[in-house]
DNA sequence: ATTATTGCAAAACCTTTGCAGCCTA
DNA sequence: TAGGCTGCAAAGGTTTTGCAATAAT
């Protein structure tokens, strides 16, 4: 991501904070930078330990707060991939629209787009009467990667009780 | 539902425990007939209430257990819909292929039925060079219904704060 | 100076687990 | 009769909350 795109979302996100009467403080702007930094789906608890990693300490609580403001802002997306998988989350700004495959396995998670989708969208909308404000749709498979960590704890597991 | 069906669900729900190797118990039988007098898209707790209601008590570590092994048969179909709403179920037997529409604010569940996912889906598929297992498309909507419970909550929380 | 925000830990929430006793096979 | 299954309660993981201290306005 450029640097310019950074603080283009820096000073949307003050302007946010300015108009809903919310305080700009570090920890909050800090903490979009860190999310801008990075290209994954990551989870609340991974973003806490990576600001620690970053000798960046921030509570846990102010961590999910922050999150929940930035979904607010429209600067990240937040996804809850499956029953056993906490939420995720994903910068949102200067990206296009994409939708998620995602490994049962080893809950790898690639991006896809289909423009079809939106087509759906609207009819259905316009078939119940109501503005659709957003949608969520997962494909789920099994991955090929040779790394897929569930094969792995598989092969480790087997390999564990064979004492 | 016919009656039959139930009978074909009973009888295909017996083979899979008896092809497992699990056993057959009046608590699982008794949760899956309970399941397919329901319409709706249930929670877990839901499911433990309603049976308590009707004087049969199961402890809520056999329903858990229950429909897991419900969702393994393919009788039921497990659905996580956001974040702050827990896991939903609904049976799966006889029932055609469909997707979810949510109120965002009374998690009111509509079905819709749309072809197009499936060809996404094989595209999709065919593109990654990977088995699709499965998918869930949900669409987040305010719905117009006059008793959309946040509704409702919203103008009593007015209410009860005008003291 | 005010009061929103933080950090910490405790609580809340849904779901899973451990174990003694029960019931299916 | 053997051991899988149940009920109960306790533990688990993730997220939220209460409160005193801190910092933004």
């Amino acid at each position: 991501m450029a640097l310019s795109n950074i603080n283009v979302v820096k000073s949307t996100f003050q302007v946010f904070l300015d108009k809903k009467g919310y305080r700009k403080t570090h920890e909050r702007l800090t903490i979009l930078e860190h999310i801008y930094q990075r290209d994954d789906h990551f989870e609340a608890d991974e973003l806490y330990l990576a600001l620690k990693q970053f000798n960046y300490h921030v509570s846990r609580a102010t961590v999910y707060n922050t999150l929940e403001l930035l979904v607010e802002a429209d600067l990240v997306i937040k996804h809850q991939f499956g029953n056993k998988i906490s939420s995720r989350y994903e910068k949102a700004y200067g990206r296009r629209q994409h939708d998620h495959l995602v490994c049962v396995d080893c809950q790898k998670v690639t991006e896809f787009c289909d423009p079809r989708i939106q087509n759906i969208q609207n009819m259905v909308g316009d078939f119940f009467d109501c503005e659709i404000l957003h949608h969520s749709l997962t494909f789920y498979s099994k991955c090929k990667q040779a790394d897929c960590s569930e094969r792995m704890k598989t092969i480790f597991d087997k390999e564990s009780t064979e004492k």
